[in-house]
RNA sequence: CGGGCUGUAGCGCAGCUUGGAAGCGCACUGGCUUUGGGUGCCAGGGGUCGCGGGUUCAAAUCCCGCCAGCCCGACCA
């Protein structure tokens, strides 16, 4: 693999499709995600789940195919978007009377319904959220970073004023983004404002957190914007106020994507590959056994038996069992694939109750107990956990600029990957 | 859209200059061997050589046209 000091965006292109993530769409800028890669997804996707539920949002589903009608509402947003919309002509073997767009984001279509479903401030907030993939057709699409279809969620919501709003905006950035990668991916990002020239086209106000890649550039892994009163006027969004009078409500949307997965690869992988931090790991341990012939079901049947303990104990495991490949590439095989600790366990360390215990960054190989595996693992993640976010942390604070050059930040930002 | 490059087995490529039986490595299948840092050997399977046309006794190779993909920019609200 290219190392990423030679070539950082070759070295990401290559570590995507050998560590099993992805495979390349039949139509341009498309991916197919494969089960490693979902996997990481799905437990983005829990996490954030979670979070967006406990603080008081609920999931609903607004349609694929909007009317074209729709997207021209919003002045700024339909000239925002429309370079990069897929538009739908034809269905039924006819041509539609009215063309429909994939959705690129959900504010037109599920602003219609806000109208349709607020009508009293005792209906407010409105507080939605939706699982969706959209379709941007991208002039320059990498995998996970830009793809021409990817998925998110996006939150909508709308609030009697803009106390309330600005609230949820930044409700959204900190309470549930900044510590969702923090927490979980171990990305040290930064909040911020966008400037003007980058806000989110119909936005008022729009809110980031970015991280920092290894190769010293930011990404843009998650927003918030405050929508002011511009949907609310495109799409009729009013409420009765206390007094009977009609009030424009103020709205908001913020969106995580899969390009997060793309975050996570660049702020912790390495030459030898993904490193994950292990609340992502599909697999946080991985057991390769040792030996064959006679040794072989010995051994298979202690790895089975130890993998049942650490389930148990809630770590993620695996067994490699693979009999066809040498325990050699099997060790670079996983750490390719990012998996945070590593147990070779053969006849030599079943004979002294042991399991021989690698960790992804390196570092001298450790024989562990076997009777305390499950604790000591528990332990040895969360260290990893840990490490990983101060690693970032450092490196990150290496390579940011003072908030005196903002503007230069946010230029880099703009001509990086964001 | 501009600049560069590439289309030959699942992947990575050689062959093209100078036309003459479609190859190599990895992967895959079967067998044996081997397993504490990318095992070794033997035998196999797999191809509209991107597409269309032309030249020729003969085209992966030469000529014309088209298409697709990748990389670097522009775009990324």
């Amino acid at each position: 693999m290219t190392p990423q000091s030679e070539d950082f965006s070759a070295w990401y292109n290559e570590l995507v499709f050998k560590a099993e993530l992805v495979d390349r769409g039949p139509a341009k800028g498309t991916m197919v995600i494969r089960p490693y890669g979902y996997r990481l997804w799905e437990l983005i996707q829990a996490d954030l789940d979670r979070r967006i539920k406990e603080t008081g949002h609920q999931n609903a589903y607004f349609p694929l195919l909007i009317p074209q009608s729709y997207l021209q509402r919003e002045a700024e947003h339909v000239e925002g978007f429309a370079p990069e919309l897929a538009v739908v002509t034809h269905a039924g073997g006819k041509q539609l009377e009215e063309p429909l767009i994939v959705r690129p984001t959900s504010e037109t279509v599920i602003g219609e319904f806000m109208a349709k479903w607020i009508s009293s401030h005792r209906d407010l907030p409105m507080l939605l959220n939706q699982w969706a993939n959209v379709v941007r057709w991208e002039l320059r699409p990498r995998m996970f970073l830009r793809t021409t279809e990817f998925l998110w969620q996006e939150g909508h919501t709308a609030h009697a004023d803009e106390a309330d709003a600005m609230r949820e905006t930044m409700l959204a950035l900190d309470t549930i983004y900044a510590r969702t990668a923090r927490e979980l991916a171990a990305m040290p990002v930064i909040e911020g404002e966008k400037t003007p020239g980058e806000r989110f086209a119909g936005a008022a106000r729009t809110f980031t957190i970015e991280g920092m890649m290894r190769d010293g550039r930011a990404l843009q892994a998650g927003t918030s914007h405050y929508m002011g009163t511009n949907f609310a006027r495109a799409f009729n969004i009013q409420y009765a106020g206390e007094d009977g009078s009609l009030i424009h409500a103020h709205t908001t949307s913020w969106g995580m994507s899969t390009r997060m997965i793309g975050g996570v690869i660049m702020t912790h992988g390495d030459d030898k590959g993904l490193v994950l931090p292990p609340r992502l790991a599909p697999y946080q341990v991985v057991i390769v056994p040792i030996g064959r012939g006679d040794q072989a079901g010995e051994v298979l049947a202690a790895a089975a038996a130890l993998a049942q303990r650490l389930a148990g104990a809630g770590i993620r495991t695996h067994v490699d069992d693979r009999p066809q490949l040498s325990p050699g590439f099997k060790f670079n095989d996983w750490e390719l694939r990012g998996v945070p600790l590593r147990l070779e366990l053969g006849p030599r360390d079943l004979a002294a109750g042991t399991a021989v215990m690698a960790r992804r960054l390196g570092g001298p190989k450790e024989p562990i107990s076997l009777d305390g595996a499950p604790a000591r693992l528990a332990d040895e993640l969360e260290a990893f956990q840990a490490l990983l976010f101060e690693r970032a942390t450092a490196f990150r604070d290496e390579h940011t600029v003072t908030t005196d050059e903002w503007d230069d930040f946010t230029k880099a930002v703009a001509t990086g990957w964001a």
